[in-house]
DNA sequence: GTTCTAGAAC
DNA sequence: GTTCTAGAAC
């Protein structure tokens, strides 16, 4: 992040340049909240008094009140403050807002919303080693504050808001901050927010999943003459709601329209085409929203798309068109879009002109590297999604974490592939064109949903609306080769007389065993005997009996262990992606006390929504014919959070240690529908 | 799936 | 120095 010279405070008062800034840090103990406020105060030359709650009052806690009364006197002496304490929710926020009602000042906020286990470990070292219950008391604290997090929104009244997720993050933030002297200022709006990027942070999904349908913006219903400045961005139906901030946090696609800028596409035709394929698809992109970005005011496009979406009542909230710079919607807009489509060539290359060469230039050298991984052409009427590395300027500065190629059809004759003016085929591969391009977006956003829904709250009905989409990308994966260690289940399921290693039970459909590293004081598989079933994505509606006797053979055991001693608990269920060959069922109890679970894997194979319980898995495979699949990499590298009371942990270990002690009851989705097995529901 | 181990993190 | 993770080999 950089200062932009043409930004700074472009109003050109005298008094307005010397305005203090009231810097609001955001941060759980150990977010480096300190460390920030130290930086900009040795490094700035403008006035800054660090008003810290911890050693307020003579270098001891203090209360609220008596930073208050701190940050009044520094404003009045013209001072900017830093504000060194939590500030997680918007209460604690408010009243250090409210001091823009009695002072000339900008509110600035600085998110240090950096991974739980990076936080804790700092607070550890902080508060002394005294052993393993100082280490466990730090996470308990850091996790309880965290529980509280709400994330800064334009509209509490912020001027700006800086997000920071790691390191990089605060040293751009914190050099920014020490590079300002006493006149210039950082321009308004929101910065480097992200909602994608889960595999450095999941925890943040659950964060950002807390927002608000967009409010203000509609499209609108009346025709409306656009008046406003061309070079101005905003939502496209009226200049009045440009001061409106968008709500951030809601997976968005921008994209342009397809085809009828360099392609000569009739615009007529193709605004039938978008209003057609978004009705189609708005209410199968989850919470997601589709915007049609076009950079003029004066876009025949944009009023017609407006107008028939409108005559098919469309969503406002969910569609609307906007008028900017497709490469520049967080910085100049304030609309996040997490995802923008690009009205690629064939040859996936930048330049070119148009929006091509300008997301290409936007994004640097990375998008053209990361999309050649991807492919090396396209086909008119399809679409390609290129992850955005996070050290593209796209992805910093707009908050872009993925840019989706889509080629539509080409009817100008200086063009390959022209169809000259063969609209029949023309509108059959824009239509194919617009589904590609939001069914790519629709996984973007279901994967975000899953992993989000992972991080405490499970959302069944979310997840249903997308029946289809993920199963059609994940069945798009070629079915791995089995190595010759994953072959074992399969051995003993066709010949379990000879390969009887620790099976308890043979019947006629399956065979139940002991496992042979198990993850918990009980842990047995039970394993279908059927050739042809390797893995759950193989299972179908006809695999509905095998499914329901491994239940119930399940079940009897757990039955069993649950005789033996009362205080077990018992899940039964499936890996969304399993490595042993062979379809088993997992029946484990929920201490997870083994000198076998060693790794993060371990612990997310059986803690994360990539294990599915087996009453979930039946009811899907009997209502739609197949198991849903929570098989992304994702869901491996998740943050170690306890399978009871939901709190993170910085390695195994410390988890371990926690789950040996925590008595809290499960999350609830875990208490419906049977899917925890106890002693006293079956006494 | 595990084991082994380099090297990162503490 | 020790602990812990993560990737390769099996």
């Amino acid at each position: 992040m950089e200062i932009d010279d043409e930004t700074i405070n472009s109003t050109g008062e005298e008094e307005d340049k010397k305005k203090p800034i009231v810097a609001i840090l955001v941060g759980a103990p150990g977010s480096g909240k300190s460390t920030f406020c130290d930086h900009v105060m040795r490094v700035s030359t403008r006035p800054w008094v660090r008003v810290c709650q911890d050693t307020i009052g003579n270098g001891k806690p203090g209360t609220k009140a008596q930073c208050l009364a701190l940050s009044n006197t520094s404003l009045k002496e013209g001072k900017s403050i830093l504000i060194d304490r939590c500030n997680l929710d918007k209460e604690q926020r408010s009243d250090f807002i409210n001091l823009k009602n009695s002072h000339k000042v900008d509110i600035h906020a600085i998110v240090l919303d950096l991974p739980a286990k990076l936080c804790i470990s700092r607070s550890v070292k902080r508060t002394g080693h005294e052993g393993n219950l100082q280490g466990g008391k730090a996470a308990a604290v850091v996790n309880r504050m965290l529980q509280k997090k709400e994330s800064p929104k334009i509209n509490e009244g912020f001027t700006r808001i800086t997000f920071c997720y790691n390191e990089n993050d605060v040293q751009s933030a914190m050099d920014m901050y020490g590079s300002l002297s006493s006149v210039n200022t950082l321009p308004g709006g929101c910065f480097g927010e992200k909602k994608t990027d889960s595999k450095v942070q999941v925890g943040i999904m659950k964060f950002l999943k807390r927002v608000d349908p967009p409010s203000k913006v509609t499209s609108d219903k009346t025709d409306k003459t656009d008046k406003t400045d061309e070079t101005t961005p905003g939502p496209s139906n009226d200049g009045e709601e440009e001061k409106v901030p968008f709500e951030n946090g809601i997976p968005t696609l921008g994209f342009p329209s397809i085809s009828t800028a360099d392609f000569q596409f009739n615009i007529e035709k193709a605004s039938e085409i978008i209003v057609e394929k978004v009705e189609e698809f708005v209410n199968k992109i989850g919470n997601g929203r589709l915007v049609l970005v076009d950079l003029s005011h004066g876009s025949k496009i944009l009023s017609l798309v407006k107008s028939k979406a409108a005559k098919k009542n469309i969503d406002p909230k969910k569609f609307f068109t906007f008028v900017g710079d497709i490469t520049k919607l967080q910085s100049q807009g304030r609309l996040n879009c997490n995802v923008i489509a690009n009205a690629a060539n064939w040859r996936l290359k930048p330049g070119g002109g148009g929006v091509n060469a300008a997301i290409f230039d936007a994004a640097g050298p990375d998008l053209d590297t990361a999309t050649k991984k991807q492919a090396g052409s396209l086909s008119p009427g399809t679409s390609i999604t290129v992850p955005l590395p996070s050290t593209s300027p796209l992805f910093s500065k707009e908050g872009v974490t993925h840019v989706i190629h889509v080629l539509g059809p080409n009817m100008n004759p200086k063009r390959p592939n022209c169809l000259k003016d063969d609209y029949q085929k023309g509108c059959k591969v824009l239509r194919d064109a617009y589904t590609s391009l939001f069914e790519n977006f629709a996984s973007i956003v279901t994967i975000q949903e899953k992993i989000s829904d992972s991080d405490g709250d499970v959302g069944t009905e979310r997840n249903k609306k997308f029946k289809g989409f993920t199963e059609e990308s994940e069945s798009k994966k070629v079915n791995k080769e089995w190595g010759s260690w994953a072959q074992a289940l399969y051995k003993i399921a066709m010949h379990p007389e000879k390969h009887g290693n620790g099976v308890i039970e043979i019947l006629d459909d399956v065979v139940v065993l002991n496992d042979v590293y198990p993850k918990a004081q009980k842990h047995v598989l039970v394993v279908a005997r059927a050739e042809g079933v390797d893995r759950l994505s193989d299972v179908r509606e006809e695999h509905l009996p095998i499914l329901r006797t491994m239940h119930a053979v399940g079940m009897k055991w757990a039955e069993t262990f649950l005789k033996e001693n009362e205080s077990l608990i018992f899940r039964l269920g499936y890996h969304s992606e399993p490595s042993m060959r062979q379809l088993h069922l997992h029946v484990i109890s929920q201490d997870f006390d083994s000198k076998h679970l060693k790794n993060k894997k371990h612990w997310n194979s059986f803690n994360s929504p990539f294990f599915r319980d087996s009453v979930d898995v039946m009811q899907e495979v009997s209502e739609d014919g197949k198991p849903k699949l929570n098989d992304d990499e994702k869901f491996m590298s998740m943050e170690l959070r306890c399978n009871r009371c939901r709190s993170a942990h910085p390695n195994i270990p410390r988890l371990k240690s926690h789950i040996a002690i925590c008595k809290s009851p499960f999350p609830d989705h875990l208490l419906q529908n049977g899917r925890l097995l106890h002693a006293s529901t079956k006494l």
